[in-house]
DNA sequence: ATTGCCGGGCCGGACAGTACAGGATAGGGA
DNA sequence: TCCCTATCCTGTACTGTCCGGCCCGGCAAT
């Protein structure tokens, strides 16, 4: 018995041949004939069978293959890779490290673009090949494609992998793709993006709590200059620039220490987490008070810190994963700058 | 014996022949049945064997002779020439929802493991069918499975979804699974596992603390029940068994409101983070101290509760993924107690 | 009425990948 | 020598993929 004996397609002058295929095709598979992983007729046993063109069959066939009903094998042949026919959104979710606040944006995205779809989170540990195996291994196979590009920096310039990652992400349709958090210059097209201005943010920031600020003789920010996960550069050159262009005296430093120097009149700004914890023990242990002898401001806000009185500058993480959302959900092709702001409590 | 025995490719109809016996090669180095200097079939033998033209066997060796995984030999055959690349452990990282804690523990995991080692990370938002599907897809494809099994706790007892998960979950090789956090008493075998023992912790912690504790009038435990993310009711049965055995009036309720009614020497017990933040400002608003007036422990541990003073009772998440990791670079298949302990600071 | 445009349908060709069936050659080992 | 080995070769036949060109009918603007 051939394979083309299973399908049976009625022949209506009044639909276009290709569709009566493509149900044809659809109603074997719901009446249970064409099960997961059969293999449907070749293009050329389809078109000899019923006489049709070869090019009608496979346009019907590439109906299919985009609504993910069937998979082509080079050489080999069609076959059924689903028979629930609710077609979910497929989205590839790569971010460089797992941290709490691009654990709050992928929340927020997944329970933004709600039920009826699926997001695989990924994360690449800043690690170029990493991320290019990721990519090439899941290629073709998502709708959609949010990608936050952080890697790691190095002094080498490495030219060659930077741009095996530009030629990679070219290879993704500009339509599914939308780069976050960190923009890339480099990368041409018109795709979408939601993103942090690093730079002109924190000078901004900086710039709304300058009156307070002002009150400090010396601002020092500790920029974990040695984390295996950096950050981008461009807060520091933010940082500098509000420094500079306020004449305010500022240094930096990589790390707070249970013994690093402080003296009355110091304000930190800190970006790790564990740097603020130890810098606030060690203001309570000296028996100074914050936002008088010393002054925080903490990158990235958290409820706790909200309780705690501590100053910060701060993206908005759940808007940047709502924002990512809405342009899938609204087919939007725009570059979406992520507000960011000073949100003043005690410790300033 | 012959040789040929050794090697068993599994037949897929939409993956190329030759890409299956790539695949089978492989498969038998990583799972060390096949070691360095080990001669496999020739190509006429195979070819024979399994019914394939001469031709597909020889693409495949080609192929593994670029990736340098066997060399030849004219005259001779063919000879595995490379293990330690391919050896590289993957792991499929499976979690219910993605908390900061569940981070913490994928972190510490993954940096437990090291760099020979590869782990994905999916989320199934406590979702059986796409847990099932997860599982399916991947199937087979790693060679380890971190799985911490929570469900939503169907009112109507869905015998057959939890059947299923169950089923699928024995499909797993035992000596490729680990249980994490949630221990299922329902599956049965020897596998390894890192557990939480949900009812037993919070009620020895809490019994560490009872002296303090029984300075309180009412112990109220806010246990989100309506949330889409359930968790253990084990939680509130330690907790009820704790109070009733110590003669301790308490109350359970769903949320910590704005308008909560709270009275002088009341302990709340909180575990959803929001909970507590809104616990501190009431208290804070109206003019209460912590740990004199209104009492608090929190469920799960950060750095930012040690900072504001707050008593925990938690597990060790890092010690969580280091376990699991080490159950897997040490090959052991136990049952390993994750340790839970009561940390008393200023709210209690 | 003419024109341009678009989509359905058809035709055939070029290309690359899969799989098979051989044959020819050179080398290894007993 | 004989048998097995890898290696390289030419075919054949099928597969999906992509290309340009063709016809035709409907549709809207000129």
């Amino acid at each position: 018995m051939k394979v083309t004996d299973h399908i049976h397609i009625k022949d209506d002058s009044r639909i276009p041949k290709y569709q009566q295929i493509v149900d044809g095709i659809i109603e074997n598979i719901s009446s249970g004939q064409l099960k997961i992983d059969d293999k449907i007729p070749s293009i050329n046993a389809l078109s000899e069978h019923f006489l049709l063109s070869r090019d009608t069959v496979e346009k019907a066939y590439n109906i299919l293959k985009d609504r993910k009903v069937i998979t082509s094998v080079k050489g080999k042949g069609f076959y059924i890779t689903r028979t629930k026919l609710i077609s979910k959104v497929n989205v590839l979710f790569l971010i460089n490290k797992l941290s709490s606040y691009k654990m709050r944006i992928y929340n927020s995205f997944v329970s933004r673009l709600g039920g009826n779809s699926h997001t695989d989170l990924h994360i690449y540990h800043c690690d170029e090949s990493l991320f290019l195996n990721l990519l090439t291994k899941n290629s073709m196979a998502y709708d959609y494609y949010v990608i936050m590009p952080h890697f790691k920096t190095s002094a080498l310039h490495h030219i060659s992998s930077t741009d095996e990652v530009l030629r990679a992400l070219g290879k993704i349709p500009e339509s599914k793709l939308i780069i976050m958090d960190n923009d890339l210059q480099q990368l041409p097209g018109t795709y979408a993006e939601v993103y942090q201005d690093f730079e002109g943010d924190i000078y901004t920031a900086l710039t709304q709590g300058l009156e307070k600020i002002k009150n400090y003789r010396r601002i020092i920010m500790a920029y974990p200059a040695r984390s295996v996960y950096p950050y981008p550069k461009r807060i520091l050159h933010g940082f500098r620039r509000f420094c500079v262009e306020n004449k305010l005296p500022f240094e930096v430093i990589d790390e707070i220490y249970d013994d690093t120097v402080m003296h009355d009149g110091d304000l930190f700004i800190t970006i790790e987490e564990s740097d603020l914890v130890s810098l606030v023990k060690q203001v309570r242990d000296k028996g100074m008070v914050l936002g008088e002898d010393i002054g925080i401001i903490s990158y990235n806000d958290t409820p706790l810190k909200d309780l705690l009185g501590i100053t910060v500058i701060s993206t908005d993480f759940d808007q940047m994963g709502r924002s990512a959302a809405e342009l899938i959900l609204e087919k939007r092709v725009e570059k979406v700058k992520n507000p960011f702001r000073l949100i003043e409590r005690e410790s300033l």
